[in-house]
DNA sequence: CTGTCATTCTAGTAATCTATAGAATGATAG
DNA sequence: CTATCATTCTATAGATTACTAGAATGACAG
């Protein structure tokens, strides 16, 4: 084998990772999947695709060993291969914020009068969800919350909550939280909440973010309901 | 603004980092650049590149704001942006060793009878290099010596190790190291040296990996000569 | 064994990317 | 002002990729 032929070879593989993460819509299904595992119809939902695009597209994750499946009945479910992923995954949008100044600003006019939590002290935040202080919301669906959720977590997907407000304290400030700081789901709750009358702020952070800083991390199925 | 059209303008941004790292060459070029600034033409030899085909990558990765150029005199020398940057490249490269067992098969093959020295005892490396019972040689170009080199290293380039062979000791070890584990240069610097009766080792670390275990660097002009 | 549902495979088209070569630019030396 | 050198820009052919739709597969229910 020469020098060159090797070289070709790793260097190949080295950018299969980055053929796999080049695609915008990969990079939706693989933080959804960061969430927990998915089936490929939810994943299609989720990110917004057909799902035979969204077939597609997992091939090229599964491809580059991003991304594994297990099939349940008729249907396939995908997970990230392991916890590597996920921190690949928030390197990899870490390094695109800190070259791409223009994703700070797109959110910023996104998230605009949606007030963000300061992410700063997340040990005075839990101490407030556990003397009840105020009410820690994962506007995710059930099956994400199971999966793994902020302690004192209170589960209520975005279809539930209209449903679910008339439970919610108005005299409590109430924190909603979903994928992460590019998630829209917490964003809308707090809409939902202020329109009504409550006090609600996003917290920018989700569960990938909260353990990344050192947070704990609950599981289990939602109680109460 | 939509959250439909928030989530692709991010995204896009997100995925121009892998869009960068999606080709081999380009991958080839920021390991290059992680040893230190090189104009177009240095590039373009050392990735065994064409000179305009060079410059096309080094457009992309500047697009995704991975390298930075300036001109001097009429050359222009391009680097990584920061810091960073190496470090990414690095875990681009685990996570792929990691999902990709056949690299390391492939670099087994490639070294095969090339001893690699064990990177695990870098202190006593350290050590044995102070007390001259090693010689640590950097067999890459002299420039990127400057840029950073392992303590007590001699800058012997490929090119001048026939011409320095008569100043090297045949009763010590020599430790052979360039610009990391999947760099051929030591390789070839071991090879010549073994044919020629002495006792050489490669050393899979390069600058990169020798400072994110936390060895020290050392940098400034060769000495002696 | 037939029908249904979830997913994947196959094929075709439009768009994008790589490598290559010729023209253009920018800096310098004479 | 002209020649030269390093680099970039422009144009093009060939390869690859994304999306779409129809066909095929695999698992299960009746």
């Amino acid at each position: 084998m020469t020098a060159r032929h090797f070289k070709d070879t790793v260097y190949e593989y080295f950018s299969r990772i980055g053929k796999a993460t080049s695609s915008p819509k990969r990079l939706e299904i693989l933080d959804i999947l960061c969430q927990g595992e998915k089936s490929v119809e939810e994943i299609a939902r989720n990110a917004q695709l057909d799902v035979k695009n969204a077939s597609a597209h997992l091939k090229v994750l599964h491809a580059a060993r991003l991304v594994a499946s297990r099939r349940e009945g008729k249907r396939v479910y995908y997970a990230v291969a392991d916890a590597t992923v996920a921190d690949y995954w928030m390197r990899t949008r870490t390094i695109a914020e800190q070259r791409f100044a223009e994703i700070e600003r797109t959110a910023k006019c996104f998230f605009t009068d949606r007030e963000i939590m300061v992410t700063l002290d997340r040990q005075a935040l839990l101490g407030k969800a556990r003397r009840g202080e105020v009410v820690v919301l994962d506007v995710r669906p059930h099956s994400e919350y199971e999966q793994g959720h902020l302690p004192y977590a209170r589960s209520v997907p975005l279809a539930e909550l209209e449903r679910q407000m008339a439970t919610l304290p108005r005299n409590k400030q109430i924190v909603a939280y979903c994928r992460g700081p590019y998630c829209v789901l917490s964003a809308e709750a707090t809409d939902m909440l202020k329109e009504r009358g409550f006090r609600a702020v996003r917290l920018a952070d989700g569960v990938l973010e909260w353990r990344a800083a050192g947070g704990p991390i609950a599981s289990g199925p939602a109680f109460g309901g």
